[in-house]
DNA sequence: CCGGTGACTCTAT
DNA sequence: TATAGAGCCACCG
């Protein structure tokens, strides 16, 4: 069982839960924004991602997708399909455009389920 | 303190 | 199956 540190910053929460996905899962916005007692937030959780740019702590991103599936974020990963890249490399499947991944089910890390709330 | 902003999601048309 | 509108609320200036 994971700790997730006793953040008071709802930032920070986001970030604790992003760094427990596992290699080769993703999440969505609003499944964190669920686990975190926001579900109507998911902005939120978005919005936090934004600024973790902006920090000097790691935080996997690019496993953080919407509720589709789709990259929607992968702009802000710069030039190219790094995003997309990082996510092939960890397996995931993804459609000729690289920009929405295929299966999504098998790859949905859910952290209500897998942090056992 | 107030209001604009947004890497979302749901509902209705 | 698409598109559009509304709700959501923490952060920053």
């Amino acid at each position: 069982m994971p700790n997730i540190a006793q953040e008071n910053d709802f930032f920070s929460k986001v970030y604790d839960v992003v760094r427990l996905i596992p290699y080769g899962k993703v999440t969505s916005y609003g499944a964190i924004a669920n686990y975190l007692g926001a579900k109507r937030s998911a902005r939120m959780v978005g919005w936090a991602m934004n600024a973790s740019h902006h920090l000097e702590h790691k935080i996997p991103a690019h496993r953080v997708v919407n509720r589709q599936g789709l990259l929607t974020g992968k702009a802000f990963f710069g030039t190219g399909n790094e995003m997309a890249n990082l996510l092939i490399e960890e397996n995931i499947s993804f459609d000729k455009d690289l920009i929405k991944i295929t299966g999504l089910e098998n790859h949905f890390w859910d952290p209500m389920l897998a942090l056992a709330l």
